[in-house]
DNA sequence: CTGAAAGCGCTTACAG
DNA sequence: CTGAAAGCGCTTACAG
């Protein structure tokens, strides 16, 4: 609020021209000009004022990080693994969070889009339909990158999990065992994240000829233990016999597993259990869960370089073409699904 | 980007004054003026350029939030709560996680003042023991409210949980069902939000003439299942009996419980568990876990209104004196303490 | 009740 | 290599 560039200019007799370029390493100042302001500057702790430089440069240094809800695990951890990106490169992270709510979610984009963010990473929630906001996103002046749930018919940065392959893969797993009865419990109808997860997990019975009972397609949105247990129970109360399951976070795996224990099924015999998210809870319980592992740091860190790339394009007004990163899930095999 | 109060002057063919004016509503501004500026403005879509207003009100708008570990249950909530009320009153909040590092911390304080937020909620790592830091803020143009976790010698607003209180309630409620052997798991000897639950810990032992035995008091950072579970192991294996345990959150308790269960006590007769955070999973176990149950919600409210509080006495010049609020936390009985 | 003008703290074409 | 000057988009004393 105090140091700024003219108190500068004036202790070493130049001007706030000279200053401003040496402080910006403007290659047409002398090198000893450059070191003798940026030595004053350090000295007396100038640090220049980021909202009147926006004014010219029209950066904020900003960037919005907008995610379907904040309390889980899964995106807690991506948060602090972006926000630890962020602030590294000199950026500060407004984080807005959706509550599943697709009327939250656009508010949130109008915020950002009104303090001028110069980047925008959003994971759309579960039951985002329109595309409207995003759109309006790109054709304003910040960057937006999509990751985790994205959207299928908007072209944009995409950073995602391979979704369908992995799905894929652990299910044909679960099939190669023997199971052709698996429960399969999706977080939404809408959702991409959760449309691409479904595709593989039919494209593995197709390929394998085994049909799917849809009774054993159950839509969660809580995602809890209890919802877990709850949905075990039903499919046992309506006589749905399981011999697999597969869902999209631990928790759900847990509660089911623990219901199906107290009715004197043995696991993975009887049943094999897959979650997500490869939570720590999950390797407490008897018998261990298997769960698809996701590697969130290396998730954040591509959403990070591929907004620098942007930027950097951008700066060489150079127009940066669409890109689309996948990043490989993994299979965490432990005794629930052996 | 586009539209600016110049635009809007020149077709209603006013002053850029007036126009400032009518928009933020000067009292010394004709009310038809006001109607016919604020309408031709919501027509046309415009949005006032916080950046530069800036330059002049040096109000930012932004609030910045620090937690020392954003990946817990307890502050991905808290932090989610903050957010809603700090976006309802037309901020935004720049989220920064200490990642329980007390040079982070520091450098997000810093990160912050640099930004001129005009706010700074904080919640103090688990190691942070200089005030150099906080004290700066206080001088700085940005109102500070620490919470949760604060410091003892700053004097600053401060929100916190009657952490005492409520251990020492519960500490007195096991001593009352006749234990005397309680182990306390407590988060660092360094936090004073841990060192005010030792103190309640203490003071329960104290009225009922009760020595404490430092073995079992245990420092666990970890707080995870298998955290607890093998300090349960620890303190079996070194033969050192407990009759009660009580922990800083339900991960600990669960994992102490499991690891008691199976080496054959029975519980709640033979030791009796709390835990706190009161999350899902405790309701999960057999036999439930009984749990501290903070209002997080009610915080998020406490330190959203202290802000404002603060903001409107700023407005008029006065000085607000230094608050402090505390937040009752009750004891959820569930069937491991019974 | 309204407006001309200065100024917030920077950046950047432009001139030298 | 350096600097005078205009300008980014607002707000606010001040004058009328």
């Amino acid at each position: 609020m105090k140091i700024t560039i003219k108190d500068i200019a004036k202790a070493l007799e130049i001007s706030t021209t000279t200053v401003s370029k040496a402080m910006n390493d403007y290659s047409d100042i002398g090198s000893e000009t450059k070191k003798k302001v940026k030595e004053y500057a350090e000295k007396i702790g100038y640090e220049p004022n980021i909202h009147a430089s926006f004014l010219r440069t029209k950066k904020t240094k900003l960037i919005g990080i907008v995610v379907p809800n904040l309390n889980t695990n899964f995106y807690s951890e991506l948060v602090a693994s972006l926000i630890v990106r962020i602030t590294k490169n000199g950026y500060l992270p407004i984080v807005l969070n959706s509550a599943e709510s697709e009327q939250v979610e656009s508010e949130n984009l109008e915020r950002l889009m009104r303090q001028k963010v110069d980047g925008i990473f959003i994971s759309l929630t579960k039951e985002t339909t329109s595309t409207v906001y995003l759109t309006k996103v790109m054709s304003s002046s910040s960057s937006l990158i999509t990751f985790s749930n994205t959207s299928k018919v908007i072209t944009c940065n995409k950073v995602v999990f391979n979704d369908k392959a992995i799905i894929k893969r652990v299910t044909e797993y679960l099939i190669n065992k023997g199971n052709s009865k698996i429960a399969f419990i999706r977080k939404s109808l809408i959702s991409q994240n959760s449309i691409n997860q479904f595709i593989g997990f039919r494209e593995a019975h197709e390929v394998n000829k085994i049909s799917i009972d849809n009774q054993r397609i159950v839509v969660s949105k809580q995602g809890t233990l209890s919802e877990g247990y709850r949905i075990a129970k039903e499919l046992f109360n309506s006589g749905i016999q399981i011999d697999g399951f597969i869902s999209y976070n631990d928790p759900l795996a847990i509660g089911a597993m623990t219901f199906y224990k107290e009715n004197g099924s043995t696991i993975p015999n009887d049943i094999r259990f897959i979650g997500q998210e490869n939570s720590e809870i999950g390797t407490f319980f008897t018998p261990e869960l298997s769960s698809i592992k996701q590697n969130l740091s290396l998730m954040a860190e591509k959403i990070m370089r591929l907004f620098l790339e942007e930027q950097a394009e951008l700066k060489q007004k150079k127009i940066s073409p669409i890109k689309r990163e996948e990043i490989k899930a993994e299979l965490i095999e432990r005794a629930s699904s052996i």
